[in-house]
DNA sequence: CTAGATTGGTTTGTGCCACGAACTAACTAG
DNA sequence: CTAGTTAGTTCGTGGCACAAACCAATCTAG
């Protein structure tokens, strides 16, 4: 039981996390990037560009990765009227609910890790990751954007 | 300055860490499955398929892994004296070093971030992330192996 | 001992993800 | 009006992931 470092800790710790929310995409047939795709959505409507910045992709990554939701019905590419060369891209009220779905279901996920702590403990982690995520956002003067979007740096 | 829920921030902070990880394996032209195939054959020679299982993949998927890592050099199959059907796959010594490399550098961006927070607050954090890990473990009688692996269920 | 089932691995086909390079259309500066 | 930039798509390449089909070795019933 070799008391694992807390870079091994971690590391652990996010292949946990994200391993759940990557099963419970999958049980929509959604895989991560999707996934993350319709989080980001949820309170934005991007251009194409914004979202690769978004998501850290590659603009032709993101071409073909809205076509495949655009395909299933769960995004729509909108016009820009401002810009004829631009896309906006939002959630359809299709993808809306799906990115519900999973969110609540990968929240319950976490939940229920976290109910291995006690109640104190869980308090103070909460606080801790929060304040550890703020003094990164603040000490990369990226703003904070809410769930299911890595900081990119 | 909304504070983020727990299951955001804990979200939040894996897509943080294997950010890293997969930013720094990319510098070695790895990606993050080979990085794991490395970190779990350091105190390892696994057969394909405890391989798989190591590493949540179906065994058709490993066949392919291991047939590009070892176009590079980085691990080796070795016939299993024991069955001939089976194979054993090892590291050689590129792979190793690579490994090692890769493994350092990601901690170093880890504990950077990590360098946020006041030392209290960094001890806590440690000693809080590994009672989860553990607890969680044992919940799912799991055996806890090191770094670079995911807790499968 | 041998016929049938099981097991370990590879191969093949499909689809997603990711990138860079080349391209078109639209906007902007001068 | 022209030159250069910007937004997005397309194409080609390669890694990742799975299921299904397959082969060879091993095990097991009878």
């Amino acid at each position: 039981m070799a008391s694992l470092s807390i870079v091994d800790g971690l590391a652990q710790l996010s292949f946990l996390v994200l391993g759940r929310l990557e099963r419970r995409a999958a049980e929509h047939d959604l895989s991560i990037v999707q996934t993350r795709l319709l989080g980001v959505l949820r309170d934005r409507r991007p251009t194409m560009l914004e979202l690769a910045k978004l998501l850290g992709l590659d603009k032709s990554s993101v071409s073909g990765l809205v076509d495949r939701a655009e395909r299933r019905g769960l995004v729509t590419r909108i016009p820009s009227a401002a810009d004829r060369r631009s896309v906006l891209v939002g959630l359809t009220e299709q993808g809306r609910t799906l990115a519900a779905e999973v969110a609540a279901r990968f929240e319950a996920d976490v939940t229920e890790i976290l109910a291995l702590l006690p109640d104190a403990d869980r308090k103070s982690l909460s606080s801790l990751v929060s304040g550890l995520l703020v003094a990164h956002a603040r000490a990369n003067g990226v703003d904070l954007f809410d769930t299911l979007v890595p900081s990119h740096e």
